[in-house]
DNA sequence: CACCGTATGTGCGGTACCGTGCTTACGGGA
DNA sequence: TCCCGTAAGCACGGTACCGCACATACGGTG
């Protein structure tokens, strides 16, 4: 299948020192990544971490009457198991692969020791993290304020970003348990970007036919996210920024 | 004025080790936190960090409609500035005094230095950081599935938790503000709450009449966060958790 | 090819919140 | 004491989303 699941393929991985990599490298273990993978539930004890290289996980917070939310998505540019590090351990959040693929698995107790080494490593979590607060903090204003139609462009848009193809292998009901929403609610939504040639919807099956269309209907959610994990991502240097 | 503006009242100041103390102490700055200040503006570089010790900090996220939201609040068990030891040096978000009172304020540099010494410092400011992210996550779903009646009372109940009085100066426009919806939902919903006995409202300060009451009838984001906060704040150990 | 599970579309009434414009009433300053 | 700015209450129609109960339609399986 190529180089596709090349460990360098997860952008974390490819900023590390060579150092690191030595060190770190023989033990990352390639799994896969089938679709509706639960890596961890709420309040579960985190054994491992995982870098994406081609899937996408989500991550939800669920409610006691069975409602959930995502608050994230993860691909290739990021981790899952962030608590680790952190120091919690564990976090009442869900993850769970909405996209499949690959990714590489490290032992929990090896990246908190390799964390705690202060290197490059250390840099690299620490502002991936912060772009993972951004994308939450987003995410937390976009639930207030935004339609389900610009929410769907705007959730549309973070998936294709994280995959090498325009086709999503969603249903709307996955994508309805992911916003939060009905699924009717989705399929309306869904329903007037087929209308104006966005998308395509075909059983499970999304093809993204006009791109720029879809950023100008999202709203602006989505571009403050990217642009803000696009800077956290730069190799670190003196990142200055100010808002346009 | 009493001793209430001991250092030690800022949770993070107490935790820390005695070296930290004397190398970080004698630079701390007692600031004065006046109601509606804004410590930092979205894309701002932040200069300094702020411990608050009676005071508290709204983290809002504005958009550009000029709606906004709060995604996080901060009193003594935190600081404000999180994006300094994250790398990123600004954030999209503002900061803003929702509660006057006093911080202690320390150079940005300084506390960068000392976060990087891998002392107690890190591993409280990480754990921490945990704790901000759940809040934020939580609000993302309670934004989402909660009326906003159950949020005054989940706002109402974090603010409670970061005073020592049961008055609050909060007028229903701020609120709003903070909670992201019309002024005069919070007038129905306060209103109500009223009525029930609850609170009693007068010209910009609510009294808590009833608290376990406000706890019942708020939604469960409140118990999830301040579980999750005080698991997180415990002196460092093996801290285990399961949903309950 | 017939069947059935799953994915999608639709229609209905209900409700929580919005935007707007207005009224009431407190309380500090001249 | 009066005045006026600010805080709070109220009333209106509008709408986005909900919950529910269906109707359709695709596609793999036997």
């Amino acid at each position: 299948m190529s180089g596709s699941q090349d460990v360098l393929h997860n952008q974390l991985l490819a900023g590390l020192s060579l150092e690191e990599r030595n060190r770190l490298f023989p033990h990352l273990q390639l799994v896969a990544m089938p679709l509706g993978k639960v890596l961890y539930e709420s309040g579960d004890t985190l054994r491992y971490v995982y870098f994406p290289v081609d899937c996408i996980v989500s991550l939800l917070y669920g409610m006691q009457n069975g409602q959930s939310a995502e608050i994230s998505v993860v691909g290739n540019e990021g981790l899952i198991g962030i608590a680790l590090f952190m120091g919690g351990e564990t976090t009442p959040s869900r993850a769970i692969v909405q996209s499949a693929g690959y990714a590489y698995r490290l032992d929990g107790q090896r990246f908190k020791d390799e964390f705690h080494r202060n290197g490059s490593l250390q840099v690299l979590l620490l502002r991936y993290t912060q772009a993972l607060i951004t994308q939450m903090s987003q995410t937390a204003v976009c639930n207030r304020h935004h339609t389900v139609d610009q929410q769907l462009c705007r959730w549309l848009l973070l998936s294709l970003d994280r995959l090498s193809s325009n086709v999503l292998a969603m249903t709307q009901e996955l994508i309805a348990n992911m916003l939060g929403v009905r699924r009717e609610g989705v399929t309306d939504a869904a329903g007037r970007l087929q209308k104006l040639g966005v998308i395509q919807y075909a059983r499970g099956q999304i093809t993204v036919l006009d791109r720029p269309k879809l950023e100008q209907l999202s709203c602006e959610c989505y571009a403050v996210v990217k642009r803000e994990t696009d800077r956290l991502q730069r190799p670190a240097s003196v990142a200055t920024y100010r808002s346009p």
